[in-house]
RNA sequence: GGAGAAAUGGCCGAGUGGUCGAAGGCACACCCCUGCUAAGGGUGCAUACGGGCAAAACCUGUAUCGAGGGUUCGAAUCCCUCUUUCUCCGCCA
């Protein structure tokens, strides 16, 4: 969310930046409703301000054994004005309120402008992809010989469901723990197990909602309809940056850096036909998130720190990947600046993402009311910080594409080989 | 699943219809006193959103005692619904 007071200031100058992400401001709009509300305040707090006012002195004369029916007279159409009015605020502030929620984050002054994902920039290319002596196979066809399983996966739960077993399962476990252990015995973050079912409300404070509610799954008690709306996690930046709603950390505490392996939900809507192929787009997989909760002032430094800790699994991993920076019309909805990495796939000769890591400045913070109190002792926003580290589905895959022999096995990275019982490869 | 109790500021805790945004204590900040040891005194110390105002200081209004509704001129206090926590019983991995 916005701060509303850079909006009451200089509507254009917001709408100009977000133009740059493709989102149009509706300033006018704005200025109508924010006209409304001043008005519909200042009538209801007047009002509210006579009625505490006779209330007191009804007090008084009672306590002094003094008649009271004349100051009772004089209030006594004040109830419904009153409640009229409130409930013209109300009206007013609800729809403000929505739009706020509705409006993406402004993007930093060091994002490149564009359009779309054409206009992203490579920041660096990490390794030189291998060269096959060989027809490669994709992902598909390396793993089902050990367990890759797509067709049990639709038995069980329909399109882009799969089924690991035996050798892959295995060495999907391995990847997610190899990442765990990196990110909490190398880079300082403390392990966490969250829920994977969230209260709707938790959903807007990282901005899931109310715009994006048919990317995500939502979920009912048994036999409670009237329930509270409840969504599976999309990824654990949910649950984990939410941990810090409506609180005040205190600064020496920060930065907070929170890692979870969890699985991710996504009912993709709108992504019928793309990666239809494989285990790159599903509506479940697990992924090792990374949340930092940081000081507004290095909460870039963060960034760039975090995006180095993602890079570290790949690297561990030999797998060759390249860094881009987002352009403005190519970001996530809360984020201000988004990297992300991307793994090479022999099979589709391409990089393509494994990880997204982005700042989200005090957009996050403003919506969950996370804050810190600074040398002052007034209480500020913190920034929000995500990204992943890895998304272990997409790195079984790039494993599987990267590391395949002639011979249809599939040697083992050197650190995953603890992981999996001290073999270094699988199958031939 | 059944029965009961509870939820108040950073923390503890008082407050059962009327100047209560809330006593008191702890913690914290500053000041004074004291030349010495976890001593004494004073002051300050919730948040959000408005208006004065373009902004700071400042002045001022409104809301907030788990959440939402209701009764009332007036609700932390009474009523209803929900959430959470604790105790006991049952069930269960």
């Amino acid at each position: 969310m916005l701060d509303i007071q850079l909006l009451r200031n200089d509507v254009d100058a917001v709408a100009a930046r977000l133009a740059g992400r493709g989102y149009t401001l509706d300033g006018a709009a704005f200025t109508r409703l924010e006209a409304e509300r001043k008005q519909a305040q200042v009538r209801m707090q007047e009002l509210q301000a006579t009625r505490n006012a006779a209330s007191k002195q009804i007090g008084e004369a009672k306590r002094k054994g003094e008649d009271a029916s004349p100051i009772m007279a004089r209030i006594a159409t004040l109830g419904d004005e009153l409640k009229a009015a409130e409930q013209a605020y109300e009206e007013v502030q609800k729809q403000i309120d929505l739009w706020l929620l509705s409006i993406p984050n402004l993007p930093h002054e060091s994002v490149p402008v564009g359009r779309d994902e054409t206009d992203n920039v490579e920041v660096r290319r990490v390794g030189v992809p291998r060269s096959f002596d060989f027809p490669v196979k994709d992902h598909v066809d390396v793993g089902a010989p050990y367990g890759l399983d797509f067709e049990t996966g639709a038995k069980l739960s329909g399109a882009r469901f799969t089924v690991l077993r035996g050798d892959i399962a295995r060495l999907h476990r391995s990847l997610a723990q190899f990442m765990l252990n990196t990110h909490t015995e190398e880079h300082g973050y403390t392990e966490m197990y969250t829920p994977y079912i969230v209260n709707d409300n938790i959903l807007y404070g990282t901005g899931q909602l109310p715009k994006f509610a048919e990317d995500m799954f939502k979920v009912q008690k048994g036999g409670d309809e009237a329930g509270p709306d409840q969504y599976l996690i999309s990824t654990s930046e949910i649950s984990l940056t939410n941990t810090v709603r409506d609180s005040i950390i205190k600064t020496d505490e920060l930065p907070l850096k929170m890692t979870a392996h969890s699985p991710c939900f996504r009912s993709e809507a709108g992504s019928y036909g793309r990666d239809t192929r494989g285990m790159i787009r599903q509506h479940q997989f697990d992924k090792v998130e990374m949340v930092q909760i940081s000081h507004p002032d290095t909460s870039f430094d963060a960034l760039e720190e975090m995006v180095g800790h993602a890079e570290t699994i790949l690297k561990k991993l030999e797998l060759p990947y390249r860094v881009i920076t987002l352009c403005t019309g190519d970001m996530g909805f809360s984020a201000t600046k988004t990297y992300d990495l991307e793994v090479w796939l022999p099979a589709q000769n391409t990089y393509r993402e494994i990880s997204s890591c982005s700042n989200c400045g005090d957009f996050q913070a403003r919506r969950m009311m996370a804050r810190y109190k600074d040398e002052s002792g007034k209480n500020q926003l913190v920034h929000t910080l995500n990204g992943s580290g890895l998304a272990v589905g997409r790195t079984l895959v790039a494993v599987l594409e990267n590391y395949q022999n002639a011979d249809g096995s599939i040697t083992i990275p050197t650190v995953l080989r603890p992981y999996m019982g001290g073999r270094d490869r699988i199958g031939g």
